[in-house]
DNA sequence: CTAGTTGCAAAGAGTTTGCATGGCG
DNA sequence: CGCCATGCAAACTCTTTGCAACTAG
């Protein structure tokens, strides 16, 4: 399924790639999506199927946040992604990539006091981010 | 609603404390109160409806893990428990508790390099526990 | 042609809510 | 009595799936 590189597929893509700093909801990409490529867009179904597709392929990480029944989507920008933290802003909802020296040095110290292995690919920190603690702003 | 103490929001806490080194689902402390109590024990809603109950009593905290829409409750055992980062094993499901210090000198690292504050209280971290690690154990 | 993709609508899974009932002060 | 908790079933929300139409190779 979904093997072909169709044009809803590449649309797809496109819009994470474009918006690589934040995660988004099956809604919110076919609104958006709707938004700026009308008739051309993938269905609500399609877009399911696609981010399905897309996990597999490694190309997206899914994951739920903050006690939400949505699934979150956000794209694996390149491979360094797998081996760092991420760290989501739980006002703005912005992404961060932590550089993987402090990453592996955080979850090596993890590692030898509770012997724990930490997945990168599966967590996510919360917090509040640098320009959110500042102002309101959004 | 719930204000009062009753017996079967007694039992609900009484199951989560004794069970304080892991997490479920409502499904599952369902089960497992029928299971012990029989008669005695809240339906289906009623465990929904307490549950909801102890998040907002800060009991207990509620989160979705692992890309399953069923959210997860665990006790809040006491009140460090709101000030040190958990550890989830993607395996068996046991939650490991960090302890403080080390907990703060990591998030202290995040600060520093990000300005990104983290909540211990909404982060989870996941991986695999010592135990799993070494033979399959369950 | 033929297998893969799409959209719609229906089915599923999990959670929340309305309402009638019953308990406790 | 009066207020609240409970259980059931219905409503809801989000996601998945079956099916028929369509499309790229």
């Amino acid at each position: 399924m979904a093997r072909y590189n169709t044009e809803q597929k590449k649309l797809l893509l496109d819009f994470l790639e474009k918006n690589s700093d934040s995660s988004y909801t099956v809604d919110e990409i076919a609104t958006r999506l709707r938004e700026s490529e009308g008739e051309n867009a993938p269905g609500r179904s399609t877009v399911y199927r696609l981010m399905t597709v897309l996990v597999e392929e490694r190309k997206v990480h899914r994951f739920s946040g903050e006690g939400s029944r949505r699934f979150l989507y956000r794209i694996i920008a390149d491979d360094h992604c797998r081996t760092h933290l991420h760290l989501k802003c739980l006002q703005c909802g912005k992404i961060l990539h932590l550089d993987r020296a402090t990453s592996s040095a955080l979850l090596e110290q993890v590692n030898k006091v509770k012997g724990f292995s930490v997945s990168e690919e599966e967590t996510l920190l919360f917090g509040n981010c640098a320009e959110c603690k500042l102002g309101g702003k959004r």
